[in-house]
DNA sequence: TTCTTGACTTGGACTCTGTCCATCGTAGGA
DNA sequence: TCCTACGATGGACAGAGTCCAAGTCAAGAA
């Protein structure tokens, strides 16, 4: 994700402040942002901008590539400015932080062509989930 | 999930026509409804049943561990009632079908200690994205 | 069988996430 | 510098889901 500005303007992206700060708030920590997050952020340096440009913004980058949605809840998606490297997700189902994790082995070899159905699979997504250390913490203090 | 309706009396549950109609709608076909669908098929049966009703009923299967929510792409959850046997999920990215698919190997034998921060992992989720047979023709004929 | 009561249902208001659109502004080439 | 098409704006709208006060009724008690 470093230098994506670069790339983009050398794919032919017009330039403008709103994009220039909705990019640099994916640049910055890796972190799995919503949508009304990055728009906060953005906002933060620049004031005016609009949920709209955010949603725009945010739909060209993942159409682009340089940045995939995550959707581990029914609640608003994620997302997730690291796109070049290939990982999974790890959900804590109390807090729902999310943590990149590089699992071993190939879920997509482990689907035997009978129970393909005839589609043409192109992609899989592992969904890890658990409890973050401090939400482990709480639900035992509960107990 | 046969005999659904037995096991919640055995649980303590109220035994409600409401509640009966939503748990034989899911009892039926092993298909993945919406809430919404989940209510249409219902008010088939008791055309006054509520929205609220439906979303209430479902979400008490869920906590009973009598259905499972899908969640696969942004839009509405999905009820599976196949709930009682393991399985992943197949969904098609033009129409948004899912099946039920049952890979070999043991996703969370393939997550490293060192890569599971320190969170208790209880579940692996493993969601197949691809085109079905229908939805790969006519993607073929827009080309 | 009837009574009682607390659990369940209802429907409408509300929230949250996201999309659409007409209008305005501006990046970047001529 | 000027033009213009592409992008931004914000407000209306839509879909999914939650909440709540008031009314209803399943099922145990008498």
């Amino acid at each position: 994700m470093s230098d994506l500005l670069g790339r983009l303007r050398g794919r032919g992206w017009r330039m403008t402040s709103q994009r220039r700060v909705v990019a640099e708030v994916l640049d910055g920590d890796h972190v799995h942002l919503t949508a009304d997050e990055v728009h906060a952020r953005a906002a933060r340096r620049l004031p005016e901008i609009s949920r709209a440009t955010v949603y725009n913004t945010l739909g060209e980058l993942v159409s682009l590539g340089e940045v995939t949605e995550v959707s581990t809840d029914g609640r608003a998606k994620r997302y997730d400015p690291n796109a070049h490297h290939p990982h999974q997700h790890l959900v804590c189902s109390g807090c729902g932080t999310i943590r990149d994790v590089h699992p071993t082995g190939n879920p997509l070899a482990d689907l035997p062509a009978e129970e393909r159905f005839g589609f043409t699979v192109s992609e899989v997504e592992v969904t890890y989930h658990g409890l973050c250390p401090s939400c482990a913490r709480s639900a035992h203090l509960d107990a």
